[in-house]
DNA sequence: ATGGTAGCGAAGCTA
């Protein structure tokens, strides 16, 4: 089975891009993030021609959440994102950042918008960090439930875990996505039992999946490293191979993130 | 400190 996650920063720019993306890679359930849609506004005929459908979609905040996948594949559980354990955010459109699937074998992803976090002083920071442990807590409850559950944790974090996962540690003073704060955050969710399965064969430094429109960041290499997929045990004992498909962000109309492909083997 | 780019939706906000 191959999973995938991408920041997508709108499905409807980029339904062409998501459409070869899957067909390329023979991909079976792509996790979106930043889908900027409401389900009602895409146009699915082409997806639904070639065999995907959208198992889920976050309902009607722009930064939604969603779940391609081949038809049939995913059934969505409404109760397993376990919302109420997340905090609202201004527009309390919680249901938008976490959306979770149970793909056939069992294995339950989740698509996860984790917020910006904005300015390190602005409440959305504060925001960011118990948006986390939410997820921390939500993710310790599921293992203690089942300690050989498969959960797949992917999406974009918006934190840089290691100092390598930007292009310049002096850049990023004073600012997110770097702060101790932050990573001690994510490393909580990994300590949980939701180890990045990617990192391993794919080393940094300069291994990023992200690179911001401006200043030409792509061209000179200068990216992050936030998009992830952290597999609990029975997952990461599963992974067969991975990849960032750089490839993605070149060219006309590109996302500023790249999609991250993991396979699997149960 | 600013502006640079992109998307949405029709001005300004978010990233």
């Amino acid at each position: 089975m191959r999973i995938a996650t991408w920041n997508i920063n709108s499905l409807r720019a980029r339904m062409d891009r998501v459409l070869a993306f899957l067909e390329r890679h023979e991909v079976d359930v792509l996790a979106l993030q930043e889908t900027k849609a409401k389900p009602e506004q895409l146009d699915l005929a082409p997806l639904e021609a070639a065999g995907y459908e959208v198992a889920a979609h976050g309902l009607n905040q722009w930064n939604g959440v969603a779940l391609i996948s081949r038809v049939g594949l995913t059934d969505v559980r409404t109760e397993l994102p376990a919302a109420p354990t997340f905090p609202e955010d201004e527009t309390g459109m919680v249901e938008a950042r976490a959306l979770g699937g149970v793909v056939a074998g069992g294995l339950r992803i989740w698509s996860l918008y984790v917020p910006n976090g904005r300015e390190i002083d602005h409440p959305h920071y504060a925001y960011k960090l118990r948006w986390l442990e939410a997820l921390r807590a939500e993710g310790a409850r599921e293992l203690a439930a089942d300690p050989d559950a498969r959960v797949a944790l992917v999406g974009d974090f918006n934190v840089a875990p290691l100092d390598e996962d930007v292009w310049d540690m002096e850049f990023f003073e004073g600012k997110t996505h770097v702060t101790e704060p932050e990573r001690a955050a994510f490393r909580s969710v990994v300590e949980a039992g939701f180890s990045d399965v990617v990192r391993g064969d794919h080393p940094g430094p300069g291994v990023f999946t992200y690179w911001d429109y401006q200043k030409l960041r792509f061209p000179k290499r200068e990216g992050m490293r936030i998009d992830f997929v952290l597999g609990s045990p029975a997952v990461e004992s599963a992974v067969t191979g991975s990849f960032i498909d750089r490839e993605e962000r070149k060219g006309k109309g590109a996302s500023d993130h790249a999609p991250v492909v993991v396979d699997l083997s149960f």
